[in-house]
DNA sequence: AATGAATGAGTATTCATTCAT
DNA sequence: GATGAATGAATACTCATTCAT
């Protein structure tokens, strides 16, 4: 029990550092060695509890798409429906800009090192964030805040345009402050919702 | 004047195979010493057209973007603006499915080798793309096709949703057939356009 | 105790091998590869027992002060303080000629890799050696042996004659064979003690 | 004719060009691509003019051969055979400052990269200094200024002490400001000369 | 549960030089 | 008299990983 314990401890550690160092570094950054220097072990120890960078990998990416609830699921608290999608639309904004390497990682990386086992976990739990979104619209829709159309669609069609607008930012394309962000990102919203909110 | 088509020739080819290995591998297999195998000379010989891998990975970006520009500027044969607005979009669709390596690599990548000169190249050729756009959003509001609004932000809006859709795909999140993608795509723009066209 | 010992074993005979090698070749030909082809591993290995080339050469040096010492300390063997002071002239010659590789390393050479570093240490043990003279010249005077001076300024002309004399025999501006320079460093040693000895 | 002179003219300036590099940045940096840089031709151009980075390299030492006598000679003007002397040394210093690269090279340089044919040209020139300061010593010896003594060995005491003093600095073991290492170097002139002067 | 030692493949870049033109 | 193209060898260093202990 003991050891048990004292091994999921260092298991822990090491993930840690592993964010840590993923959200410091960036994927390039991202090194066995530093996230052995950074925990304090030796990088073979890291072998003990991970038989791959690969598997480390897709652990920082697990504990990504935890933050990332971590965001979302408050806008459960809003009073009524449209307030919980406006809510969640604020969250997205704020893991998008608060834990941008997060971000980037979760919603706009593409060099993923195994495709198998790496887009079934992310695939999965993205699943879980497209159902909640997929949520808040269909409950918009049932209690006649949003006009009835295919909630699955509407769900896509408001994550890709946050997705795109943050996209266009991560690439560099655009620069603003944040505060400039945050009014585009609302007015852009607006927009949308402006041709599916219910008159 | 042999020679200068033939150091031409050489340049060619060693962009050439760096466009095919960086289509290939993405940005992480990008060496230059691959590069140099698939051209078939030594590495060394690359630094005699390319002063570092920085200039070369700039051309490809550059290389990327005259290929963007190949799918998206045909768009301007319309008959109307709104039909040149719906080719664009078209355009689009094809260019990111169809040069998927060269989509990510123009609007989602995120660690750009070296932050100040690559990316002022790519935010002016970005300009140009966001400048069509605007312009074709803009000619739609004057032939009274779309309802009267800002250009920047209705451009804004609709390239941060396609975007946004294809980032989604990319990043594996979702898997579709292409038609099935196509189909969605098109429903998604719709969608959008409802709400903005006049009535 | 075993690990710690083969540990201290494979350092040191990298060590070896790169004082070899620098002797051989002199710093020009000092590379990491080469220490290593000489030790008998791979260039990476060496990176577990010394964190770059620098280090690397830093140990050569403090190794090159060692043998130094190793010349000139047993001058204190000498039975009076002028015996004591020729002891150490003896042992200067028998260094610089004996070992003209390490002579050259650690009186001669400019070039050194990396100067904060370097420096410091080769300053501070320089330092010791200039100490060692002054003391051999203070307690000549103190003995009556050498007159009333300076001990600094006269251990400087001591060390800058010497040096002198094997700086231009180093970068071959002169040829002699053995005895005749020996003859020669004795005559121009007597020559200046003549000045500064005692009548 | 006027071909000729042309080819002189752009030997020269390579040689130009190298001596420069070589005194920026020291026989590490010397490269033929970066002379060439600096005379403003392809690196392939060098060659038609020095057969190889050898070559071009003795011809830097020939030129530093010559800044060093341009330093001495003019001790000639002065009164009498001391004054020479002494004017002898203060050329020695100021060429051991303010030439300190060139100092390097032709006194304190080790790492000689073709021992036969350079050392030759080396020995050569080394030789007119060392016969330069043999006379000096000798005419002080006949007009009674200094005692007499072995010309030869005296000439080589004193080119060993100056020598040797400035190897000291050069190799960093020793700082000073510059008028504290003139104070120095005058001091330990005149207690080597008082030894050997007449009284 | 963790370490020390080592490997082999890979990284970008620099160098002197040659050859055909 | 000079160039463009290319080479082959070398440089220091980093990486993920394995193995014996």
């Amino acid at each position: 029990m003991r050891q048990s314990e004292t091994m999921l401890d260092t298991k822990d550690r090491i993930l840690n550092a592993a964010c840590e160092l993923y959200l410091l570094e960036g994927p390039k950054g991202f090194s066995m060695r530093k996230v052995a220097t950074r925990t304090g072990i030796t990088p073979t120890a890291i072998y003990r509890h991970f038989d791959a960078k690969e598997s480390l990998y897709q652990q920082v990416l697990r504990q990504g798409f935890r933050t990332f609830a971590s965001y979302l699921f408050p806008a459960l608290k809003g009073a009524d429906p449209l307030e919980r999608l406006y809510q969640s639309a604020d969250g997205f904004f704020r893991f998008a800009t608060e834990q941008s390497r997060f971000y980037e990682l979760l919603f706009l990386s593409t060099d993923a090192p195994d495709e198998a086992t790496v887009h079934a976990l992310l695939r999965q739990e993205a699943g879980t964030t497209y159902q909640f979104m997929i949520e808040r619209v269909r409950e918009c829709m049932q209690a006649g805040q949003l006009k009835q159309d295919d909630p699955e669609e509407i769900a896509m069609l408001l994550l890709s345009v946050c997705n795109g607008f943050f996209g266009l930012y991560a690439s560099k394309k655009f620069k603003s402050s944040l505060p400039e962000m945050r009014a585009k990102y609302d007015r852009m919203l607006e927009r949308i919702l402006a041709g599916i909110k219910t008159a």
